[in-house]
DNA sequence: TATTGTTATACTCTATAACTATA
DNA sequence: TATAGTTATAGAGTATAACAATA
């Protein structure tokens, strides 16, 4: 159980940048998704070994802090706001609620849902993971003054936002 | 749709916020990762979306690109560029020589290497899924000015360039 | 008939470790 | 001793499909 994982992308980080091995990237200097990855695996990669103590993946983590600033919210509403599949945020919760993060609450209003809510316990574990994500975020958000710092996340938000959905297959981030 | 019963803290849908179905965001607002997770997730869709008939994920494609722009290249050089691990990239250019779209050649200098070359099936594929993604890509170019592209890029740069590699060491990562 | 949750399953991607053959 | 490639393996994440209870 010492080994290390890296569910979405991680590659060992012997690597500079993606230019200085010599290797050209021709075309592919052009393609947003591109950049877009590496930029993703660079942060995921910092996040990983932030917070290695926790196990909390940021997915999980999203799931946490979206039930807490949102209590009684369901599973689907939670997979939809990221992106993900019913049956993989099943997962995802029941990997909270083993933790104690959270618990699950049938609706009094519509007895097919179950209600998310966040336990004291997740608290505690919310608090110290964003102590720590604090650090992280620090470390890229010190590369941009605010102005640029505003400028890339409503860049992003732009990529994401509007959406004509063509049709959906998932994975992520790669 | 989604109807979000939660007892005292809903509220309606802000257009700003980047998600569905009246989910706060929260401090999640402000995480970096987030925003560009999403932003993967979207861009990533729509490539699977656009590119569906040719069987050519990004990192397949990228692999691809990289080995035509830079004959003779090697398995490690590639996976370095794209922080990938060895073996991870073995796989992938098993795939691609499976379908005869590059192949290896022994090295005469350094008979561990193994060179790599896009065959001339292997750039009708590339230009076949140019061709697609040219299209996959406007659709995400167009909400920019060429100013704001290119700040966008320099930006993603910025955050995977320069690497604050914080001691990845072992550990559990999930 | 549609939706929420659920389970089971299979598939894909990736890392780890061990090995070989070279250097 | 270190490096490039290779193989086998195991783990995580995800989607798909089916199902039950409820709307």
């Amino acid at each position: 159980m010492t080994t290390f994982h890296a569910p979405e992308e991680y590659s060992p980080s012997s690597a500079l940048n993606a230019s200085t091995s010599g290797v050209k990237l021709g075309s592919l200097q052009e393609i947003l998704g591109f950049h877009l990855r590496l930029a993703n695996v660079a942060v995921f990669q910092d996040y990983q070994a932030t917070m290695a103590g926790l196990a909390l993946t940021p997915k999980q983590f999203a799931v946490l802090e979206l039930i807490e600033e949102n209590p009684g919210a369901s599973q689907i509403d939670i997979a939809n706001c990221l992106r993900m599949d019913k049956a993989s945020m099943m997962a995802l919760v029941n990997k909270l609620e083993a933790r104690h993060a959270i618990e699950r609450r049938p609706s009094a209003v519509d007895r097919r849902r179950q209600e998310l809510f966040i336990t004291e316990e997740g608290v505690v574990l919310a608090n110290k993971a964003k102590t720590l994500r604090s650090a992280h975020e620090a470390r890229f958000k010190e590369r941009f003054s605010p102005e640029e710092l505003a400028d890339l996340v409503s860049y992003l938000q732009r990529i994401y936002a509007t959406r004509t959905t063509p049709t959906l297959q998932e994975d992520d981030a790669d």
